[in-house]
DNA sequence: TCACAAACCCTTTTT
DNA sequence: GGGTTTGTGA
């Protein structure tokens, strides 16, 4: 590969960001949409094609997985050679690794587990019940946050000192407590992950210096998001043989509540110098209305480090600004706009709406019911955070790993076999004083136990084994179905009757499909039930190719552009959050969200609110987000007038994916009629997929609008 | 021990 | 409004 190859169609500074001297630390300060994440990419191509940097000698770290995967993708089409050895990834992710890979140094046994923030939760609400900690007095959720906190920072708790803090001195304690649980439970949070791994280096000299030796080059990205201890995990692994390269936007720092510091990226100019520092000011994405007015939205912060985003695209259209009467109101302008869009030749997955909290979603999601649009909700309950898929994955740690505890407690009575908490907890006693797994303590004393207890106990026994025994030759997919069916979880959420649209069940079918498509070979260190289980708690981005309006957070929308952008909710105590209106760094971090938002726009912008807001069961009066009067009229089109949705069914002959092309045995096409054993009669809306995995969605004349996955559903083309 | 109903709580953002 | 805990009766 050429050197033109490389730097074709960059800019003069993406250009010179790419073929900076490969001896240097950089740091990359690049404003939304002025490609950063290609600059990266294409820095790690020119190093390996040009400066002979091996695969394995680069590693690359981001935020989140979506993030990893699209580098990791536009890699191997670049440098056309097999990456897998090149250490891509989150830093949840790759911390990860280094602990599968030395989990013995880490002070861990080869079966740790991966706790997920309710996971966690829930140990803490145990710990505390235990030790007769006042819930009341001392929130769960608060706790929580205090233990995370403190270990973002780097912080353990033998580290603090509660001086006479009564708060902190209970905090502490039951920190000391879950520390300690977690230590003989072989457990690992979030932030255990980073701290962990950041220790097991900083411990073991010769593995630092391997690591040292071996990553010739650390690229970071979004570098605003690094919290403390993430930020010393970068540091120690730089030796100052090798070189990094840091891409970030201070503007763009949303992640402080959760310990990012935006003083990191200054710390570079002296923990890495000497460090060369290239701006990237040119915007690719948006036009000329939609960035002046976020530049000048964003010059309201103090302590930037200053940059000013420009385009050579044209002004483009001005931004509408709706003021609605009530939410419904909002939502009924926002989702007829989209539907008036749509017809007029967009794709549905052009649109996007973004809120502040994931609460606001159900308006806007019961409005796209209404018009009949396919959405999709990133956010709120994951699909692998969802009870009935947690219990499943239960039973195949346990099968997995019989000395799951975490799995034990969840799925032991469940579905209900009759072992009750005073069962439970005799097996916890016995455990805790004979250093064993639940499983194991329940193995020996139930035969201490009242006949009936030990029956079920029993029988909840022999099924672990069982299940073990018959799935130990089958494949992922293969354990999950017959698990599924052999622990009677399958019955049990088929005959739920709250269920009423059975999705649980749909989940758990959903489940054996993601087993399926599961790719084992990114994750070698593990064995594949085990990179499965991991991959579960630390990636849920589902698939994102479809047809569908987006509806997320727009902190989950970073990153991400769209034609078309709907930002909703922007009133006072809303957007910005009433938390944040106290203090002036926090509100800061409203505005960079907002600024993050509207930058999100390619073609379009819509902002609105509403006056009157139906809020935690009252009607509340609501006023304009201050960032609405920061943002200079010039740019603005208010529509003041109420609109006058009139609701339309969206009709689905006017269909919006002809480009997908139906299957050749031409059943399944927009508009067919089929027929659905439970569900009855109804039109195919959309699909998408391929082969085994396609999911259709289909209006039912009598139950609504679902997506279904056509392997299981059975559908009659009629 | 379980199922259901009533009462009670919260309510920002996420790897 | 909605998810979770608590209380009650079987």
């Amino acid at each position: 590969m050429n050197l033109s190859e490389i730097t074709n169609g960059l800019n003069d500074k993406q250009c010179q960001s790419v073929t900076l001297n490969n001896e240097k630390n950089v740091l990359i300060l690049a404003g939304a949409g002025s490609g950063k994440t290609r600059v990266l990419t294409h820095r790690i191509v020119y190093l390996i094609t040009q400066k002979d940097i091996r695969i394995d000698a680069i590693l690359a770290v981001t935020f989140t997985n979506k993030a990893a995967a699209a580098i990791r993708e536009k890699l191997s089409i670049l440098l056309r050679r097999p990456i897998q050895s090149m250490w891509v990834g989150t830093f949840h992710g790759l911390a990860h690794r280094l602990l599968r890979a030395h989990y013995e140094k880490a002070r861990l046994t080869s079966g740790f587990q991966i706790l997920d923030a309710q996971d966690q939760f829930r140990i803490i609400k145990r710990l505390m019940k235990e030790n007769n900690i006042d819930e009341s007095k001392f929130p769960i959720r608060k706790v929580q946050w205090f233990i995370n906190n403190q270990k973002d920072e780097g912080i353990r708790a033998q580290d603090i000192d509660p001086g006479y803090n009564y708060f902190i001195k209970n905090n502490l304690e039951v920190f000391e407590l879950y520390e300690a649980h977690c230590q003989t439970n072989d457990l690992i949070d979030f932030a255990e992950l980073l701290i962990r791994s950041y220790e097991l280096l900083k411990n073991n000299t010769d593995l630092l210096n391997h690591y040292q030796a071996r990553f010739e080059h650390i690229l970071v990205d979004e570098f605003q998001d690094t919290n403390t201890v993430q930020y010393k995990w970068i540091k120690l692994l730089f030796s100052g043989n090798n070189r990094v390269f840091c891409v970030g936007d201070d503007d763009q720092s949303i992640y402080g509540w959760r310990g990012a510091k935006i003083e990191n990226i200054t710390k570079l100019y002296t923990d890495f110098f000497p460090i060369e520092t290239i701006h990237l000011e040119q915007n690719y994405r948006s036009t000329g209305n939609i960035l002046n007015a976020s530049n000048a939205l964003i010059a309201h912060n103090t302590n930037r480090m200053g940059k000013s985003l420009w385009t050579d695209a044209g002004n483009g259209e001005l931004i509408d600004v709706y003021k609605a009467r009530t939410e419904t109101d909002e939502a009924d302008y926002v989702i007829s706009s989209i539907q008036k869009l749509i017809t007029d030749d967009a794709s549905p997955s052009d649109c996007a709406i973004l809120y502040r909290s994931n609460a606001q979603s159900r308006i806007f999601e019961e409005a796209l019911i209404k018009y009949n649009i396919p959405y999709i909700i990133y956010g709120g309950l994951r699909f692998l955070e969802r009870a009935e898929i947690k219990n499943a994955l239960g039973y195949l740690r346990l099968i997995e790993n019989s000395a799951d505890n975490v799995a034990f407690e969840r799925v032991v009575n469940f579905p209900t076999r009759g072992i009750g908490n005073t069962t439970v907890e005799k097996i916890r006693t016995f455990a805790q004083d004979n250093h064993t797994s639940l499983f194991q303590a329940a193995i020996q004393i139930s035969s201490t136990l009242p006949t009936r207890s030990a029956n079920a106990l029993n029988g909840f026994i022999k099924l672990i084994e069982q299940m073990t025994d018959n799935t130990k030759y089958l494949g992922l997919s293969e354990k999950v179905a017959n698990l599924l069916n052999t622990s009677g979880l399958m019955v049990h959420y088929s005959n739920d009757k709250t269920d009423k649209a059975g999705s649980k069940k749909e989940n758990l079918e959903e489940l054996i499909t993601a087993a399926q498509q599961y790719n084992h070979e990114q994750d070698s260190e593990m064995n594949e039930v085990v990179g499965f289980i991991s991959l579960a708690s630390l990636d849920f981005s589902g698939d994102t190719i479809n047809q569908n309006v987006q509806l997320m957070t727009i902190h989950s929308a970073k990153g991400l552009e769209f034609p078309y952008v709907f930002l909703v909710g922007m009133e006072e105590d809303l957007f910005p959050s009433r938390q944040s209106k106290d203090e002036p760094h926090l509100m800061d971090e409203e505005r960079r969200l907002c600024y993050v938002g509207m930058t999100r726009v390619m073609k379009k912008l819509s902002l609105s609110y509403a006056i009157k807001r139906f809020l935690h069961g009252e009607f509340l009066h609501a006023y304009p987000s201050r960032f609405l009067d920061e943002i200079p009229s010039r740019y603005l089109n208010k529509i003041k007038a109420k609109f006058s949705a009139t609701i339309q069914n969206y009709n689905a002959d006017n269909t919006f994916n002809q480009n997908i092309t139906p299957k050749s045995d031409g059943q399944l096409f927009i508009g067919a009629p089929v027929k659905h054993a439970k569900f009855g009669l109804g039109t195919v809306l959309n699909f998408e997929g391929q082969d085994d995995s396609v999911r259709i969605q289909i209006k039912f004349k009598q139950v609504g609008t679902k997506w279904l996955i056509s392997s299981y559903a059975n559908l009659e083309f009629v």
